[in-house]
DNA sequence: AATATAAATGAATATTCATTCATTTATATT
DNA sequence: AATATAAATGAATGAATATTCATTTATATT
């Protein structure tokens, strides 16, 4: 019996992510990621049923990672600005770190892969963060608010700085890098929108 | 000389939108749109000349249409918290009145015709904003930062509302609609955030 | 070392898709 | 009303693209 090849799986995965991050949807062709790969379209096959599927699978599997990776360290017992704080660096830290997945995930939500992917995998997540925030209103540290409002103005910021971050071309001319200074000064403008 | 149908016309950049946003890149062909439109393919060649044009086309109109909505009634010389308010109203108001043509320049962030539209069609809008911007720093109004740190604190936390809202699906399990109750609290906590 | 088994492949195949073409149709101008 | 002109069309055409297949290759097990 022949061994799959763990590291060609590995590649095709890490391929396909920046293939698509870098031509789109519109773009993505089975051939071109075997290209790129330098392997048969045939072993793309073996590993995976059909185009929908590797991508399906390959944003599966990224999906969870990255979450288990942003709940790191996390206690939603804790007090709000410190379990907010211990978000943030999760957060900041799995994007930059992972930068062609994290675009591969942002990408997807505007496709029609969006619900299966966000509507299984995503739920673990949602229900600690969400206990968190409960938490965090039944002590009084914030005032009571839906939890898209909460949602919107503790993350949006930082996801859209990441994104700033990747795009390169920001506002002004000269390309924006996301700094520690920025990151956590506008980790302070937040918290500061929040706590009571 | 017969004259084109406007009308028609009109038809086709309303369905690319449409099917755009319902079947992502992946999906969209110029056979489904002409399907969809109750036209023959042939006709789309009449009005664009290939693919790529009818997308980016469409995305440039759009796009300056949204753009200008977003400035009316905007001038850069109040006071950053009427200025805020009034940018606040503009944008909600055009992203809940052209709920496809938002969610369509949404979509077109992660694909390869950002480039152009944004480079080229968005800059007046960047212009008007970032004088806006300095104007509250200059006259102490709000503390100096970077455009980025600015720009993601003060509208980041909208554009996220308005995802909710069009995508249905929330936090906890029931729908999102954007009420003035929780745009608005939203926007307070915001001024919050930014005001000295 | 021989065997069995699945991996991997290059070259098809079949399908989908963008684009074109030969005609027909509508209408503005005369 | 006749003419000219571009719009609009249905049916191709050819190029991409997804997917399969007949072989070959590597390796775990015997």
């Amino acid at each position: 019996m022949r061994a799959r090849d763990l590291n060609k799986v590995e590649l095709v995965k890490q391929k396909a992510m920046e293939l698509l991050v870098k031509i789109g949807f519109e773009g993505f062709t089975m051939n071109k990621l075997a290209k790129e790969c330098k392997i048969s379209v045939a072993t793309l096959y073996i590993y995976y049923k059909d185009k929908d599927d590797l991508i399906l699978q390959i944003a599966m599997e990224e999906a969870e990672r990255m979450s288990d990776i942003m709940l790191e360290d996390f206690d939603p017992e804790v007090s709000f600005e410190v379990g907010l704080r211990q978000q943030w660096k999760n957060r900041a830290k799995c994007m930059l770190e992972n930068p062609i997945t994290a675009q591969f995930l942002e990408q997807l939500r505007t496709s029609t892969y969006q619900e299966q992917v966000y509507g299984t995998i995503v739920n673990n997540f949602k229900i600690t963060l969400g206990k968190f925030m409960t938490n965090a209103i039944n002590r009084g540290e914030i005032n009571p608010m839906q939890l898209e409002v909460y949602w919107s103005v503790a993350f949006a910021p930082l996801y859209n700085l990441v994104r700033f971050h990747f795009d390169g071309r920001s506002i002004g001319g000269k390309p924006f890098i996301l700094t520690d200074k920025a990151l956590w000064g506008t980790f302070e403008l937040v918290l500061k929108a929040l706590k009571k």
